[in-house]
DNA sequence: TCTTGCACTTT
DNA sequence: GAAAGTGCAAG
């Protein structure tokens, strides 16, 4: 984020020397690329992924909830994420196919609290929930197709239960996040189970946030009416608000928006009163929801990102207001001799239709848990195979990896995509659903290693490498012994232990894709 | 803190 | 017109 940091009241790492990484607009954000630390096995085999660039749309208007500090809602039944999550992808292959996913992971191991207009640590965070990969309806599809227009994972949805059956991202209330890109390079079969599967990972530190049950920070809350379209019934600026708030207070018209009540309340007391930060959103902006030209704030971004902190002590290379994402490079390494499931080699494919939009439909499993499409069942392919909803039902899948490990991709190294799991049975109702296991999300243990190698990040906490990982091939000095560590860990990743899944504890559930229980027990949560 | 029903909106 | 996405506010 811009300086989220800040508005999260993070006091984060101070070895950021990433910081030093060159500035971009926010109007031309393109990722750039990190090159893999010197290794026989990935130096030489970023395989075309070095030249990708993305972009994040709307980076404006998500600099604006930064600024504040996002808080994006999680629900029981889902919730979208707003401002949603737009990319532009360029630098890719034309016809070469890619998968793209995304998840959300950790920023740190903190719970905030939100007291005094700011969020502050409150202690230490929940255990990890089931890490999920959505994966965009698309996929895989031609470089040209994702070069062609905005991808959107709009569709994507939070929620705080964690038994979710949906396929829904599962976060833990008031923790921070960092939502995740995934760029992989499908293999010839249309996933990327195979060897050497190249990826990478792009990071937007701008889009991070605080999950929450209920907005904490009315400037979070204004904000999101002003910008998202469905919440324009709150918007207090004509007379049609005026009528329906007399009606809704029993009051004869006029009366006050509530908008213009909690602008008044905030003004008082808020920190961010005086600042020129009008609540009310200009008309061009009301009527373009994902515009950033609102009258919210009249600073640009660029005095927003550089503007002090105002609790933000150390700076963390990925709080810091970088006009670019992180962007980490990884080529999957061959899939580990020591599986021990005699059939790892799950794949992850679906034949490119070329004619979907890059904002497809996401594949929400039905609530009646209604069994899954025989012919993903015939498909020994995870997610991207050929089945009714991708051309028959002329609707596309976001498939949703849950992996035994909450930590996603952070762990997720480059050979746990052989070991996503077939469709037929992601698809089907689950009987044993990995329950959440409350341990803790941080220890060690040799089935974490598998985890580590994706994107050259492998430790716990995004922060904590991804921050510093991507950097350091091109920084020198306070970073080298990190950069040591990771270099090591590229070829020996370290050794950590994964929270466990017992696969007994829940109630038949629909989920889309469970990586770790029908894969023959992933190295990853297989150890106990 | 969280859930739920509501009115209102967009799609 | 229906379905789905919003924040609100009561509980």
């Amino acid at each position: 984020m811009a300086n989220g940091g800040d508005q999260f009241g993070l006091a984060e790492r101070p070895d950021s020397d990433c910081m030093d990484s060159p500035k971009q607009t926010k109007q031309d954000n393109p990722g750039y690329t990190i090159n893999s630390p010197a290794s026989p096995q990935t130096a030489s085999s970023q395989q075309g992924m070095e030249g990708i660039k993305v972009s994040l749309h709307d980076r404006e208007l998500w600099s604006k909830f930064d600024d504040v500090g996002t808080e994006m809602i999680i629900t029981k039944a889902g919730r979208r994420m707003f401002p949603g999550y737009k990319v532009k992808v360029t630098g890719l292959n034309p016809k070469t196919k890619y998968i793209l996913l995304m998840d959300i992971v950790p920023r740190d191991d903190h719970r905030y609290k939100f007291a005094d207009n700011k969020w502050t640590v409150t202690g230490k965070a929940e255990p990890a929930m089931p890490g999920r990969l959505y994966v965009h309806p698309d996929s895989p599809a031609t470089g040209a197709h994702w070069s062609r227009q905005l991808v959107s994972f709009q569709k994507l949805k939070l929620t705080n239960n964690h038994l979710d059956p949906f396929g829904h991202i599962i976060l833990n209330s008031m923790h921070k996040y960092q939502p995740r890109l995934h760029i992989v390079k499908a293999d010839e079969n249309n996933g990327f189970g195979s060897k050497n599967t190249a990826f990478c990972t792009h990071v937007f530190p701008e889009t991070a946030f605080i999950a929450v049950t209920s907005y904490q920070n009315h400037k979070i809350t204004q904000l999101k009416i002003e910008n998202n379209p469905f919440a324009k019934g709150f918007r207090g600026s004509d007379d049609n608000e005026l009528h329906r708030m007399a009606k809704l207070q029993g009051k004869d018209f006029p009366v006050v928006p509530r908008s213009t009540v909690r602008q008044r309340a905030c003004s008082t007391g808020s920190p961010f009163s005086g600042e020129g930060r009008g609540l009310r959103v200009s008309p061009e902006a009301v009527r373009s929801p994902y515009s950033c030209e609102n009258s919210l704030n009249n600073s640009s971004p660029q005095e927003l990102l550089s503007a002090p902190p105002a609790h933000y002590t150390l700076p963390h290379p990925h709080l810091q207001p970088s006009q670019q994402p992180q962007v980490y490079h990884c080529t999957k390494r061959k899939v580990e001799e020591n599986c021990s499931s005699g059939n790892r080699t799950h794949q992850y494919k679906k034949p490119f239709t070329g004619s979907s939009s890059s904002e497809g439909q996401p594949f929400y499993p039905p609530s009646s848990f209604a069994p899954p499409p025989t012919a993903l069942s015939s498909n020994a392919a995870l997610g991207l195979t050929d089945s009714p909803y991708s051309s028959d039902m002329g609707q596309r899948q976001a498939c949703m990896f849950a992996e035994s490990e909450p930590r996603s991709l952070d762990e997720l190294n480059c050979a746990s995509w052989s070991y996503t799991c077939p469709l037929p049975s992601a698809m089907t109702p689950m009987d044993s659903y990995p329950h959440y296991s409350p341990h803790p999300p941080y220890s060690s243990s040799p089935q974490g290693s598998r985890l580590s190698g994706i994107a050259h990040q492998s430790s716990p906490l995004l922060g904590e490498h991804i921050a510093h990982d991507p950097y350091q091939s091109q920084s020198s000095g306070p970073l080298s012994q990190s950069s040591q560590n990771i270099h090591s860990r590229q070829v020996s990743p370290p050794l950590r232990e994964y929270p466990r899944y017992t696969p007994n504890l829940s109630p038949p559930l629909y989920h889309t894709l469970e990586t770790h229980i029908r894969c023959g027990v992933p190295e990853w949560s297989a150890a106990s």
